[in-house]
DNA sequence: GGGTTCGATGGCACTCAGTGCGCTACCGCT
DNA sequence: AGCGGTAGCGCACTGAGTGCCATCGAACCC
């Protein structure tokens, strides 16, 4: 936690090696041998020669569920369960240079992709879970939250990838910010949704409609256009007339 | 393809293992051992010893992208990914009692759930391509593309699992109908929601087209208001009024 | 200071998954 | 019969992961 020096050590070596021969051409002993450090030291740090590739995903998760855990009952759940999707994005953003090298990595190697497949299923059960907890009185409760927790992971992916592929160009937060706006506005149901008019302090870097006159959308939609169709009109209609 | 018998001799005196000692405790020469056949050919016929556990989710794959492919242009996407889960669920119901084995093995051994989401992954994917092809003139087609697929497979998963845990009582097509019909509410949009008064033909065997008529939701909202907002007060107006 | 305990590391030796290669046996064909 | 292809088998090898013990250094106690 302190001072691992060695920790740091291991995966810089590894990378280097990784990114010269590939990952499969690179044994453990050759990451040892840069290293300088004795064989049996790396399986102590790290329990297999994939988690070298995923060195601060643990912390992660546990920062996240730490966060699901401190909101507890006040929000609404969807917009928490999206800043805690947010919180992983900081964390690829903190190092883009070595998140589009672990990207590249994952992309070819498919044991590597199974094993970021493990990462991002505990991150989405972590969502889940918390879901499941402040659905629980809902009907179709768990149904709910694992379809939202899937949903949220992926649209959360679908921008950290592009953002990626883009070799870290640009700003990764907006693309996000939209993916998950777009989550929300599927299943976001505000916190008290009668009492409030006032989106409230931060509500997010979502809606920007600051317009505070009276202007009346009318959207005329027929049953079983669900919402998604519905909502794009609105936004188009929201958008299309930016004054009055 | 045809008859072999000993690739079902291997996946049996696997699973006889598995459920005897365990999956871990249980090494390939055993199984071979077992089986009465060589080491090496349990190789030829899985290419790793997880694989044994998943024996024909091969063949099911193959089969959900050809069903994805047959339809190509006709019907609403999103009824024909549900169609595909739909597929992955009969698989599992072909052998209920073998499905429920597995599930309890992946259950306990995380080495088999990491197999499974690789297996899941690719359906998940074989879903996103699809409707990543049919979004493409959508703004954010491969998104909603993403999302989609991952409610589908959570949701389908979710109701799967809970047929799995009841030790395979029941019907499970009916709560897998019953997700899926709510992944339906969310995303699903009718063919061409603006041009066209009927839903056409063959809108799938989910939904049993509560109301094909012209109902008609106007929503009037003031400009400003959050997009939640807005969503929540047409889900109401949805879903108040089950009928006429 | 000397001894001690404890934690971190290094060095083996071992199991087992997975692979490459060569051999044999069987089957169909001409 | 001869012959090619294929399915199975045995063997040897690499490399990941583990258990066990020796070592070293630092704090700690008397």
């Amino acid at each position: 936690m302190t001072k691992p020096p060695m920790r740091d050590a291991l995966v810089a070596a590894a990378f280097q090696l990784f990114l010269e021969r590939g990952y499969e051409q690179t044994t453990v002993d050759d990451i040892v041998a840069l290293a300088g450090v004795g064989r049996r030291s790396f399986f102590r740090y790290f329990p297999a020669k994939e988690d070298v590739v995923f060195p601060d995903h643990e912390r992660c998760l546990a920062d996240m569920t730490a966060h699901l855990a401190a909101s507890a009952e006040d929000a609404d759940p969807v917009g928490r369960v999206c800043d805690a999707a947010r919180m992983v994005l900081l964390m690829y953003a903190e190092n883009p240079a070595f998140s589009v090298q672990r990207y590249r990595l994952t992309k070819k190697v498919p044991g590597l992709r199974a094993s970021e497949l493990s990462v991002v299923w505990r991150y989405q059960r972590a969502l889940a879970a918390y879901l499941r907890g402040r659905f629980a009185d809902r009907p179709d409760g768990t149904l709910q939250a694992d379809v939202i927790a899937a949903a949220v992971v992926a649209a959360h992916n679908n921008a950290l990838r592009s953002w990626l592929r883009s070799d870290g160009q640009g700003d990764a937060t907006t693309a996000v910010d939209h993916a998950l706006d777009l989550v929300k506005a599927t299943f976001g149901t505000p916190p008290t949704p009668l009492d409030r008019d006032e989106p409230g302090p931060g509500p997010g870097p979502g809606s920007e409609s600051e317009s505070a006159s009276e202007d009346v959308v009318i959207v005329v939609s027929r049953r079983g256009v669900p919402m998604w169709r519905v909502v794009q009109e609105i936004e188009s209609a929201l958008t299309t007339r930016p004054q009055n």
